[in-house]
DNA sequence: AGCAAATTTGCATTCGAATGCAAATCTTAT
DNA sequence: ATAAGATTTGCATTCGAATGCAAATTTGCT
């Protein structure tokens, strides 16, 4: 009798309440933390509570609370490994912190409206966008007084919430050891031109090679993934001056740069061309590849954006914030001597 | 004057209601799909709606439903490649039916119990296990009524709503394929033992070399990881009868097992060695590794699910059902004739 | 037109927890 | 023991949408 009252429908605060002979308010109060409860009600209370399995429930607690502890994280789904990398770390901060993540998938532009309304319709507390969004779509949110902390990538001339990955200074070094290595003849994979991660770490390689000498001898361009440096990395070896080195707008694309030349080109690497990325993801240590690359501190980078969300929802009202984290130069094996 | 209504707090189905100069539970009605609602009414509702932007509260209607639309999903956070690709499978189909996806990631046995409060707590309509779940916790689960559907494990001495990959068929051939390359001495690396898909791919592994010939001359255990495969790999290839083929639990300790073979231990891969592993991951069909494996269909399996949990969402007294898809041999370049 | 049947609409209540305010209880000091 | 103050508790209301039921309206038919 008592277990199918158990199991027939689940226990509400009015029903601790009872048991325990005491208010619903009684019951609330005691699952709110730091609110005013004396020890011998706490006591009867947990008890009945543990008696009937009772946990609060999220939602009614969301409707009154006008807090839902949800917290949308897009993400661009392309098999790209660093999206998966980024948004475990995000998680398993989020949740640490109290916060539960609602995932999106993005595969194309009409998923992030998509999304969106879904982040209105279920209170989200904020969004975390890590992939691509309208200026229009930010404003938006903005409008709804939803906090957005966006994840690699902000607007030039809008404050925004975001965090970034300064790769300057790791640019430098990394142009710097390939100069070092005699390389003069560079040639660039870029990713997407609406990527402006892809813009940023492109103009920084191009002003590395001007400050430190040396010439881009060969442009192709991919899209981020894998598949897609094959033919990029035809274009450049076709080139009528052929490069000595690959730099690669993401890891992804220097490891399909990488393997086209190795694989299917036959050229030895560092031997005949040496190859860069960008990202520091983790396949880019495996042994087929050990890539030189440019790490982006992701832990940091997630525990950033968790801190600033938590703010935000804390106090709508703060400022705009854009928090930069600087990139490390890693040197794999993929780099080496320029062959004359 | 209007733009701050607008924007000051969210309309509700009442703001609505009195612009449209009708009733809160006609609003409703216009938002219910399959509502008896006259076409008069909903132009009236929708334009109202529209200017204040409305969109219905899903806390809101969730706590009177009883239907949160959300499913929870828990995937284990360890570094596999599985994981992510089954993950985006998922919540891009769940979001096709409407269902929002709660991630859960699960990187110790006691994240799981935490995962299940949330559960209750957000009322999650529905629980995919992608992550180890004892049979407790499960049970819990089935005593509060939530759905739960296992991908990738079930328990064999009691029913549960599970998705598997049956890789029997595809373990002959695989095994067949190796035969007729020669191979007759086998090096397994297993994954963690307490692992199901371990067990039961180890087991039709053995049981295939039992039938067709050949002996498992060397073994050594991983965790699944790239990297513990390098020191598995040590071990097999330190064996007093070195194994011509290596067989692993997985891609990604075939991949690690490959790498260390061919860029620590300079052994040709397959010259010297064939590795193969299980899974058909995207970074298998990398140039560097062209592993040959046994791939399961992510895409139907991933479908499958979320069908299932449709039905029992819909339906909650639908008995257990337990749906097996076949894995299939994609033969890579990993694999070649035994040397002698 | 007139009446029955079918459809549409509104009223009132409900879901479950949180909270401002007042009432009740407990402390503490005299 | 008593008054004043501090703390704890309960009452009643609120959040926003859904829905059973009855009232109002429309439709169809003679």
């Amino acid at each position: 009798m008592e277990d199918q009252t158990k199991s027939r429908s689940r226990a509400t605060s009015y029903d601790v309440a009872r048991l325990a002979g005491v208010s619903q308010s009684a019951v609330s109060r005691c699952f709110k933390p730091g609110a005013s409860v004396s020890k011998k009600m706490r006591e009867k209370v947990m008890a009945a509570a543990t008696e009937l399995n009772y946990q609060p429930n999220a939602i009614a607690r969301g409707l009154i609370t006008r807090r839902s502890n949800l917290v949308a994280v897009l993400v661009s789904s392309q098999m790209n490994f660093y999206y998966p990398e980024v948004l475990f770390q995000l998680t398993d901060r989020f949740s640490q912190q109290g916060l539960r993540v609602l995932l999106f998938t993005i595969n194309e532009e009409a998923d992030v409206e998509d999304a969106i309304n879904q982040v209105w319709q279920y209170q989200a507390d904020g969004v975390i966008s890590a992939s691509y969004l309208s200026i229009e779509q930010h404003t938006l949110l903005q409008d709804r007084h939803i906090p957005v902390v966006m994840f690699n990538r902000y607007f030039a001339d809008l404050p925004t919430n975001s965090i970034w990955c300064d790769t300057e200074g790791a640019t430098d070094v990394m142009i710097r050891h390939l100069r070092d290595f005699g390389h003069k003849k560079f040639g660039l994979i870029e990713g997407p031109d609406y990527s402006m991660v892809n813009r940023e770490r492109m103009r920084l390689v191009r002003q590395a090679i001007k400050m430190q000498g040396g010439n881009i001898v060969a442009e192709a361009r991919g899209n981020y993934r894998y598949e897609s440096a094959a033919a990029a990395t035809q274009t450049l070896m076709e080139s009528s001056v052929r490069p000595s080195a690959i730099i690669a707008a993401n890891d992804m694309m220097a490891m399909g740069a990488l393997d086209e030349l190795k694989n299917v080109m036959g050229r030895s690497v560092p031997g005949d061309v040496s190859v860069v990325g960008f990202d520091g993801i983790g396949a880019a240590r495996f042994a087929s590849y050990e890539l030189t690359t440019i790490r982006q501190p992701i832990g940091r980078m997630a525990e950033a954006a968790v801190n600033m969300m938590l703010t935000r929802i804390e106090k709508p009202e703060t400022s705009m914030e854009k928090r930069v984290l600087t990139g490390s130069f890693i040197q794999g094996t993929s780099t080496g001597p320029a062959t004359t």
